[in-house]
DNA sequence: GTCTATATCTCGATAGAC
DNA sequence: GTCTATCGAGATATAGAC
């Protein structure tokens, strides 16, 4: 990817985050990208691809940096436990990334996003319940009902983790705790 | 309220859900409510005051709903029990209403909410948890925490129940199952 | 209170030079 | 690839008659 469209991008996650969609003119994210206007529409035909192409490098961040940190080999409740705490150690390191992607969820940018690309970001999650009901670690519940349960519940502590200001420890004891209650809650 | 305002916030619901804030002219919402721009802006001075309105609107509606699902003379399980399951009824009878208020969150037009208003609205769900904790029928865990784990275990489940096309009775069933998953995960 | 008509403005997108 | 300049569309909000 080049030098500017990256900035494009950075530039366009800073301001829709804080001021919305329709808050902020394509004019002021090149602005703020240190590009012109036409440079913009070089990168992104419409406003509407940018956003699309915003949403889509936010995933891959996100899913190439728990890719990294799960190791394949270590048994199945260390891989969900890992998958469980390093998605929120992500979501509080990147704050307006994760804030985007839930604010293209709630809108109606989210029609534009094959469904495929959604449901290739959740089979990695899918595939680890899905071993975990199998070998009867988990409740037998349907497996979309568990990672329902799951993702919510990381949404949740989220929000519970970025209402108040914690310290890092407290904010590692917490999680660590929230993870236990929750592996009681789905394990068999 | 004036027929012709609820006409307006009606009408609002539908296109702001179906194109979002951005999508949604007020020429349009006037036209789906059968009154002209003028008049739009006589009953809401701009369109975010609208936008304000619907919230309020809305939040005031569910809230109506769960407090008269709700004896105060029940014990304490009990009321906690219903205000979960007729929370998801109620976003499952209001889808709509339900994803608007999600829309606000995550958007920039949630910052025009005095925080006392979202407050008032949490209130009533805090008291109940509070009071689990103090007769230690709840876990001794800050009820900010249990009160984000209860919500986010609710819109999780709403999600699942409206992503596939379910009977009432599976549903009725799906949500009583999960809620005894949720009740054991929080009591003490 | 309700309407029609319209002012004013801003935005997304394009054209074309370099 | 990047810029400047600009067009045309469509938005919010107002004015003023009824």
């Amino acid at each position: 990817m080049v030098e500017k469209e990256k900035q494009i991008l950075a530039a366009a996650l800073q301001l829709f985050v804080a001021f919305g969609f329709h808050g902020t003119p394509t004019s002021k994210i090149a602005a703020q990208a240190g590009v012109s206007n036409g440079t913009l529409f070089h990168y992104f035909k419409t406003k509407e691809e940018l956003i699309i192409a915003l949403y889509n490098d936010t995933k891959a961040d996100m899913s190439a940096y728990l890719s990294a940190q799960i190791n394949g080999q270590d048994r199945l409740e260390l891989r969900i436990r890992k998958s469980y705490i390093h998605s929120l150690y992500w979501a509080l390191e990147n704050r307006e990334k994760f804030y985007y992607i839930q604010q293209v969820h709630f809108s109606p940018h989210v029609a534009s996003i094959p469904p495929e690309v959604i449901a290739a970001q959740t089979e990695f999650h899918l595939g680890l319940l899905r071993e975990g009901i199998q070998a009867e670690v988990l409740r037998p519940l349907p497996v979309e009902l568990l990672f329902t349960l799951v993702s919510s519940h990381v949404h949740g502590l989220y929000q519970y983790l970025t209402a108040s200001a914690f310290t890092a420890d407290h904010r590692k004891t917490v999680i660590e705790e929230s993870f236990v209650l929750l592996w009681d809650m789905i394990r068999k």
